[in-house]
DNA sequence: TATTAACCGAGACGGTACGTCGAGTCTTACG
DNA sequence: CGTAAGACTCGACGTACCGTCTCGGTTAATA
């Protein structure tokens, strides 16, 4: 009656499962969080709402799974052997990811709508934030091993101090996140805590 | 509202106002973002949705309404004479305004909305947050012209560096945002770029 | 945003209401009752599915809507002075009205539908078919007072000889119910019952 | 069904069959035809959809499958040796069969669907009734034969008046079917057409 | 005895329609 | 003119079944 088909007792479609998630992305993009609607996702990525439900519990739940993939691939810090380079390196992916257009558009509309959820804050913080955040950990923690930070380095405040400037740009005030505003982020941060040896 | 309605040929009725303002109000506290409808705000404060329409555009519309009293009269510093105890009671003021439950979860709601809505950020950063920018560099102007902050400090970024963390917490890491933790800041803050007469 | 609305506080609209109820008739006889649904009346009437559910508690109930006024205006049997002719003349409009395309195609569905429904079925005959009934016996009590029909005639069951083997053959075999089968009806109901002066 | 499924390469498995019926046949006394679906038959009967896609069209054709059996079983009228003991008999058959509450209601939700659907209405006088209208035939036919009734009798005229009486009632006005009442039927029949020797 | 084709259960798939909720518009009667 | 009331169209919600399409496993006639 339809054409093709693909259930199969063991095992979803992956081929169904792209569909929704890249067509909740370009919906996100195109028309912002409230033009992502499960009915809108279901039209665009051919696929019947049923599926959608199974798979998933609300459009949110879409959303943070093409958000998954994305934080990790491109928040990941590189070593480049000193603590300067590495949090400047890593502040300014960070604020890039930010602001971008796509994946950055999922991350603050999730962190938006986390506002009228605390439920689905919960959930975010929980499955998502605090991957980011032991990545986030990685560069400070290496400082400390090179000894280019003090031991004594309270990184749990560290981290709030670099990312809380970025975050709030992005998500109050609006201002753009220039590589100077980061750097400078980073160099304030290692004239107080730096040990001089970084 | 009284029951019967009340027409009034010259100007519109405060009595509808007050009881519209009102109820968006209990319903954010109550059911969250999503339980706030003009419906269900029309049903709760005994008026007619036309009543709403014609004096407000949208739900949100009625949450900045609820708003911006608030912030003025919460979060205006006051001059303590110092600049370390000035900021140290205005983070510490702000911290309270965004963590509490009624006018907190007003902003934090309508933060959340403006990632979903670019429009209405826009709207929000002219019309509110602006105003609280202004109010947030009282202090540190004041540190200038007693000279316990260098002429050539760029308030904007230390403004970021101050709220940014505080925010952060707020709207991303869902972590406490105590005393401790705003004092902290102001320190560091200080050793940076104080003058060391202050 | 919609064009023409007709939302009116004192009363709902006779246009609406006219419009879904000429759907639903429409519907039936094009596409049978399985192409009656609620959406495509909607959508045929040009009617928010809303306000069909706001006075209208199925389809089926829309339908009966329908049926009422058609067996009141069709089925009124007139007085022709004589039990015989009065007889033959209400026969054969019933026969014509079961069998015919609109009006009888919405009372088939609707008994049909009544053997699935009990609560339905028993709502039809409280409501409409006990109307039908009683204007059936109208040429049977007037025949009484003529003089026609002794007065121990059980009138109940002498309808249910003579309106039984129509439906029957309209709702069971599907043969089709000439004017000479009700007329042999009427007749063999007289030779037995009639008092000769008919 | 015993847990494990049957594979067969030649034929197909009784034992699903026979659950199907039943499944379908208990919803239909449980949850009225509406109740019926195809996805329930499948999960009572502890069968596999598509097992049923194989074996039967739709729920009406399950349905048919299981009232044939019965129709015959129960609706064979015997040889009371007088015509008027085989129709009092046969008459009253055909009530008990219809006003019970498992196999009538098969019955009564066939032919009520069959209203909606003419397509399944000619199959079902095709496959079923035109068989049961055959036995219904069996005693007039007799009685002509042993000369209780005129040849020149009208039988199909004649069934509609002895039958038509008693389906209208259960089908449209949902009175009872007494004894009384059909033998009343068999009586007035007589009557009119009795050649005195019956 | 091993092969293998028809049947079986399970269940994912694309769809249609369901009945509900809220949005924003419009009309009316009243004060 | 502003108000309460509420009917209107519209879009989306989340659910129930529809009928179709694999899938992996079972069974029994045949090779």
């Amino acid at each position: 009656m339809t054409g093709t088909h693909h259930g199969n007792r063991y095992g979803r479609s992956e081929e169904a499962r792209q569909a929704v998630l890249h067509a909740a992305d370009d919906l996100l993009v195109e028309r912002g969080f409230a033009g992502v609607t499960i009915e809108g996702v279901a039209a665009r990525a051919g696929v019947a709402k049923q599926t959608i439900y199974r798979w998933w519990s609300s459009k949110v739940d879409i959303l943070l799974d093409t958000l998954i993939d994305d934080m990790a691939k491109e928040l990941t810090p590189r070593d480049h052997g000193d603590v300067s380079r590495d949090l400047r390196a890593h502040l300014h992916k960070v604020a890039l990811f930010l602001t971008r257009a796509d994946a950055g558009a999922v991350f603050r509309a999730l962190v938006g709508h986390a506002q009228h959820d605390p439920a689905m804050a919960a959930r975010l913080r929980a499955d998502y934030l605090s991957q980011q955040r032991a990545r986030d950990r990685i560069p400070l923690e290496r400082a400390v091993e090179r000894g280019e930070l003090s031991s004594e380095t309270d990184i749990e405040v560290a981290l709030d101090e670099l990312l809380g400037p970025v975050h709030y740009r992005v998500l109050v005030t609006g201002e753009p996140v220039p590589r100077k505003f980061t750097d400078h982020l980073v160099d304030q941060f290692l004239v107080r805590y730096g040990t001089g040896r970084g």
